[in-house]
DNA sequence: ATATATTTTTAGGTTAGCCTAAATTTTTTA
DNA sequence: TAAAAAATTTAGGCTAACCTAAAAATATAT
């Protein structure tokens, strides 16, 4: 049988919340991220575990099967593939797409995906820097690291983010700051991290360490 | 309050039901286009009334208000273009596209349908010839003929279809009747009406009433 | 103008996905 | 290791969108 749209969404977030290494997910951390309470979220993990996509023994919290991998890494796919095709296609900045992803996500249609995916040219990223999954299913997370690893005098790369809120998006935009920009860390301030930045050996602005916090970033 | 998917199809059937001159449409006709029951359709027109979106009086059958009309001409306008779109841009057969955009059609966000309107070039038509609404909310039908009301000796261009259905679409794509082609009435056999027709100039084939009643063309 | 047939509505129920409040289990702290 | 705190589950309810069966209204036929 056909996963409906709420079961979707709790997959691709059970995939979100248990990172790289499939750690198991709590129902509270689910319950925040669905805006739902615990109670909710306990009906849809008996559920989803009936139907084989996770891992359920009660108080233990969740981790998905290959089933339920499969499918969560299959939303994700079309979720990153439409938002290439707004920001790329239709003109969309990348602070405004996610929201309309989250809807065109959950539309059927193997073969829909794969002639966008086409139409597209075979993206390998999203307008964030997040990997798209291939046809087949297979998701690798660049290795990248985050902007508060790199020392003073280093040049890096801007590969992606880790915050997607349009207002840290538009932040960016305001500062210069696009993905595969060149940053050379030229100060660091002892007392609050902040530093100072040259954006593709231009103009030279301050980074906060919230800022530095959410920029994932490659050397050389 | 925004609708729901199920409202915004009650009131997009409700709209092709009651046809150009806004005639009321009765619960079972309801019924049989949205695969439901009689009782089922009662329960919504007393929400969709209840939102002001039709009027609706007891046994008396239903029509669109001026809101509700609004409403299911957005939902037109949304399907037709994603047609397009598939169309056009992913290369999709004109008998593939109809299924995909009954899911597109209910995709929020007027942005993203005017974007989309203008990536497409602001088409007027979509694959199978119907009239795309524009921005405002206008939609015009242009009346074109019906084929069985062509004469023998006539030549007409090939404007749209009726029914929607793959097969009849594929037999279409078959038998090289395409939107714009140019139909040259030859023969009407007395017995069934089936006719001998010529395309764009070049071979003759046989297609039965069943066909043509199914097909909109233009004199000239 | 009745009687019969058809259409439509009402009554009462189901399921998915949510809720609050109360019970239970697990974790933390003393 | 027992008490307190936190997390989780259970119990009982709600709404949207459907259902079947029965009642009521309208249309048709004699
Ligand atoms: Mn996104
Ligand atoms: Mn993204
Ligand atoms: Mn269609
Ligand atoms: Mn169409």
């Amino acid at each position: 049988m056909q996963n409906s749209f709420t079961e979707e969404n709790y997959l691709k977030i059970i995939h979100a919340l248990s990172g790289r290494d499939g750690a198991e997910v709590s129902t509270n951390a689910l319950a925040e991220s669905t805006s739902t309470r615990a109670a909710s979220v306990t009906d849809m993990l008996r559920k989803l575990a009936d139907k084989g996509l996770i891992h359920y023994k009660k108080y233990q919290g969740v981790t998905l099967t290959e089933s339920g991998e499969k499918v969560a890494i299959k939303v994700i796919r079309k979720h990153r593939l439409w938002e290439v095709f707004l920001v790329e296609k239709l003109g969309f900045g990348w602070d405004e797409v996610h929201d309309i992803a989250e809807e065109l996500e959950h539309i059927p249609s193997e073969v829909l995906v794969e002639k966008l995916d086409a139409f597209l040219g075979h993206p390998k990223f999203d307008p964030h820097g997040d990997p798209i999954p291939d046809a087949k299913g297979n998701l690798t997370e660049p290795d990248y690291l985050i902007m508060t690893d790199v020392q003073v005098g280093e040049k890096v790369l801007m590969m992606g983010v880790l915050d997607h809120a349009p207002s840290f998006l538009q932040h960016l935009d305001r500062s210069g700051i696009t993905l595969g920009a060149v940053i050379e860390v030229q100060e660091i301030n002892e007392y609050d991290k902040s530093a100072s930045v040259r954006i593709n050996g231009g103009q030279t602005l301050f980074i906060s360490l919230e800022v530095s916090k959410n920029l994932l970033v490659q050397r050389r």
